[in-house]
DNA sequence: TATGCACGTTGTCCTGTCAA
DNA sequence: TTGACAGGACAACGTGCATA
């Protein structure tokens, strides 16, 4: 073994004349210890410059002290706000977290899923990719908590937004304070939670808009580059016209509303997320959003209350929404 | 190939001291 | 004598390396 530099407990110990086990207990400030010898050994521990070394700590422990959060696409801002929102909020509970994307691959999300198992991460926070289910039985199994995140699949505990509502309102708000009557509604891959409830929500909008449902003004598109051009263009060689946009996310909104840019059109759009709470540079665009708490802030409760009490995440959370006007 | 040890830390249990 | 408090002893965790 290779010796190094680094001063553990024994070092600290043999200083100050306590055992090995005091100095710990000392150094976690356990009441066991008097306050006159906790304060000495760690003024010593910090004058020897001591680090506590994580991994013996796990090692004995079982526990690390991160989370696994397993993300979609880390380029989208909404994930790079959960990622923020999460590792600020996982730190006001001493925890860490390990950041991982699947690129909405089966593969790559097993693959990060027994990557962060082999880091002994505590707990998952993950957004699941299509076609999931086989990975969250095989998470299930090892039997670490986690909680799905912003996509609801099957009885798996998760925190999402009323996506229904969010779609109700989105085309609600196209229909009534726009005036418009053909929405295109820009949706993501059906094979998501989110995506078909969001669909439920539209429809129930438009019916009672009077609103006569048209199959071709509802399109499902991957974040890929150029995905949104091409169904616009579609739309128009086909002579399919609309007078609003219901788009999926904000990203997809945002995406739209580029490739709308120099066509003359002007077309009122709403997005979903409002990224705009937390990325107030961004261009003013109508969104539905989280009433209240975010999806983060539940995840993180529900996963570390269950890290503390050693059981599994069990509920279904569904967050209220409501619109949030651009203000232009 | 099998076994044992070392690494650093900490949970649990035990012992010693002292005051009431 | 009893109980509270302070601190010590032991064992075990996972992995890599040395030795038999």
């Amino acid at each position: 073994m290779i010796k190094t530099n680094r001063v553990t407990l024994r070092d600290i110990a043999e200083r100050t004349g306590y055992t090995v086990n005091t100095v710990s207990r000392a150094l976690h400030h356990r009441d066991d210890i008097s306050k006159k010898t906790v304060d000495y050994i760690c003024g010593i521990a910090d004058e020897m410059g001591y680090i506590n070394d994580n991994i013996a700590s796990s090692m004995r422990t079982g526990r690390t002290g991160t989370v696994a959060v397993i993300l979609a696409d880390i380029t989208n801002p909404l994930f790079a706000i959960m990622v923020r929102e999460t590792e600020q909020l996982a730190s006001e509970y001493d925890y860490s977290v390990f950041i991982l994307n699947t690129n909405e691959d089966k593969e790559t999300e097993l693959q990060a899923i027994k990557n962060a198992l082999g880091k002994k991460v505590d707990g998952f926070i993950i957004c699941p990719c299509p076609d999931c289910r086989d990975n969250l039985e095989f998470l299930k199994k090892t039997g670490k908590p986690y909680v799905l995140i912003g996509r609801r699949v099957g009885d798996h505990p998760s925190v999402i937004l009323d996506d229904e509502k969010s779609g109700y309102l989105a085309a609600k708000y196209l229909a009534e304070h726009y005036g418009r009557r053909r929405i295109l509604f820009i949706n993501g891959l059906l094979s998501i939670s989110c995506a078909k409830d969001r669909l439920a929500g539209y429809r129930r909008a438009l019916e009672e808009a009077g609103i006569p449902y048209d199959g071709r003004l509802v399109r499902s598109v991957t974040t890929k580059a150029g995905a949104i051009s091409r169904q616009l263009e579609s739309l128009d060689a086909a002579n399919i016209g609309y007078d609003g946009i219901f788009a999926f996310s904000d990203l997809l909104a945002y995406e739209t509303m580029n490739s709308l840019s120099g066509t003359g059109k002007d077309v009122p759009i709403v997005g979903i997320d409002h990224i705009r709470k937390n990325l107030f540079y961004m261009p003013p665009l109508d969104s539905v959003g989280a009433a209240g708490k975010s999806m983060s802030e539940e995840a993180v409760r529900m996963l570390m209350n269950a890290i503390k009490t050693g059981s599994l995440c069990g509920d279904q959370i569904c967050l209220d929404v409501k619109l949030y006007p651009s203000g232009k």
